[in-house]
DNA sequence: CAATATTCCGGAAACGATTCCAGACTGGCC
DNA sequence: GGCCAGTCTGGAATCGTTTCCGGAATATTG
């Protein structure tokens, strides 16, 4: 015969002790570190345990270990396709690390991200923040509290995965002077943004160095609809060629371009930044400068691994390459 | 003076308590039902709260409500950029009612999935699984488990959000026999996909509705590699106009042809699914049947808390209506 | 066979919050 | 002043799990 067992019924530990015919320490040992229980016992559990469908709480377990197996991520806008990309890569390393991951959009709102963060704290071991657009003393105030990655920003006292943006931005101002343009636009992004500014600050040594003008078109939102505002600002300037922020920024250009009958790249070369999977479907293909996406992903969660393992005084720091991949959107100056 | 505290030290309701001068529960009182205690003691406990930085720990109050505030999303792929549109608003709806929210990509691998829930089972309130990839059975088996609500897919006893991809397809396919077109190819997506099924079974009665030929061109990825892979099939057949699974496949399509030199829509039109962000920024522009994403997603969260809050005896089903959205890739049969 | 070392197991405490219950106040009313 | 109702509060139990500790059973050795 055969135990009816009502289905929304939750099993606990102690039901399976009792199939089982042990304490509930047994079924925990049994489970948890097996080599602590006879061989006989652990199968007694082990089947009683698959026989009523037992997950471990882990909420429970949490209680004890302080460990909740989570990871927190915090980003400013899914629907930027960059943070996808490198969501999907954090959430496969963590799974390989058996961790569960949290996943907050803060919808580019920087009020947002710390009560977000302090609300998660107690339910996450540590987390990784992406882009996060807050002040630097706002998220220092983690410091200690919280193991914290940081991606795409750089914080003194927390660990960080950054692109070389300054490398990219190299490959692309020289990329554009071999074409022969001379003045360059940069359409800036978030002004809170520590990608832009580390950007920016690449952009002006690079064109600096080849003793080139830089426009700057001002800041500008992250997004097509952006890139579409500044656009005519663009036409306006002298600039032959323009950089974007990013590549949600210059297609929003692109757009612009087409509907004023404004060629690419005859009249202006366009480049972005991130090499999104736009990037090599639009014509002209967007020439841009790709980040590692998922590489920055699986760096973060090691990361974090890491600090969380053991406390590191020096924070690590993880630099991974650009690499500008050209399209159709640059081209030779005509004049 | 000022008390020194630990900044690494979790802060708990004794320590509220303490510093308070109450007992732990006083200080939930105040903190979770306010009018159940004098103003006084409330003013106390929460300058002292304030003042130490607590918040509560919800893995312990789960043990007690048997409510964790979170919510579990689970789909095939976050790269698709149909997923991240969803979540977004998955998210924010959540946020409202004070959810949180786990995300789990399976990368397309149905054996993934029911590991995947059953490991979050008890971390999490309930489940919105989007565009599930396994078996009717696999997931009927969490019945009465744990409340999910089912998006892009209909399984019986679960409440579900769907498209109305007939509705969808009706308009697509008129719309190209209005441009005269008489025999349309059909890319499907994942053999798995009960939406690839729904919108496969909508595509057929509008076709015979309009007495057209239906050419089905097998399945593929719902990738622009998917895409990409099928597109010279498509060339070969008879078809003067293609439908796409969705988007991402039609954009693959795009490629292709425009890499053999296949003019869209004069030799042939295509058609996606979704309107993801890059069928407005593609050239020609990709006329496609929107899904209106945001509402999918919101909705969801709607039915998901229903349906924790009362056990419905009939499953709801929500069917949110999608509309053809006519770009540059379709055009007039030429002959 | 006795003494010791080793393995294995059960009982109980602990984690941090919530909730029930009963007792201590307060105020109002006769 | 005494009694009752009502408001607030503290103590204790509770959730499901892990872990410490001591005892029982087994194996090892002289």
């Amino acid at each position: 015969m055969c135990v009816e067992r009502s289905v929304a019924m939750t099993v606990t530990i102690k039901d399976v002790a009792r199939l089982a015919g042990v304490s509930q320490s047994s079924v925990c040992r049994a489970l948890a570190n097996p080599d602590q229980v006879r061989p006989e016992t652990r199968e007694r559990v082990e089947t009683a345990a698959r026989d009523l469908g037992y997950y471990p709480n882990r909420a429970a377990r949490s209680l004890i270990t302080g460990r909740t197996g989570n990871i927190g991520v915090v980003l400013p806008d899914l629907a930027n396709p960059f943070f996808p990309s490198v969501v999907k890569a954090i959430q496969t390393q963590a799974r390989r690390a058996d961790y569960a991951v949290f996943l907050s959009d803060t919808d580019e709102d920087p009020a947002l991200e710390v009560p977000l963060i302090r609300a998660l704290t107690k339910q996450v071991d540590g987390f990784l923040l992406c882009s996060p657009r807050a002040s630097d003393d706002e998220l220092k105030a983690f410091a200690g509290q919280a193991p914290i990655v940081v991606l795409n920003r750089r914080i003194t006292p927390f660990p960080s995965v950054t692109a070389d943006s300054a490398d990219g931005m190299r490959q692309a101002v020289a990329h554009l002077h071999a074409l022969g343009h001379r003045r360059i636009a940069y359409v800036a992004g978030p002004r809170t943004s520590w990608s832009n500014r580390d950007r920016l600050r690449g952009l002006r040594s690079a064109t600096a160095a080849h003793d080139m003008d830089l426009i700057e078109a001002g800041n500008t939102a992250p997004t097509v609809e952006g890139g579409t505002a500044v656009a005519d600002l663009v036409v306006a300037s002298p600039a032959t060629a323009v950089i974007a922020y990013n590549d949600l920024i210059a297609l929003g250009l692109f757009n612009r371009f087409a509907a004023r009958g404004i060629a690419v790249p005859e009249r202006i070369s366009v480049i972005g930044f991130d090499d999104i999977l736009l990037a090599g479907l639009v014509h002209p293909g967007l020439t841009t400068v790709a980040i590692a996406k998922e590489q920055i992903g699986r760096a973060a969660v090691e990361l974090l691994l890491e600090s969380m393992a053991a406390e590191q005084e020096r924070p690590a720091r993880r630099v991974l390459p650009t690499q500008l991949i050209v399209r159709g959107s640059t081209g030779p100056l005509h004049d």
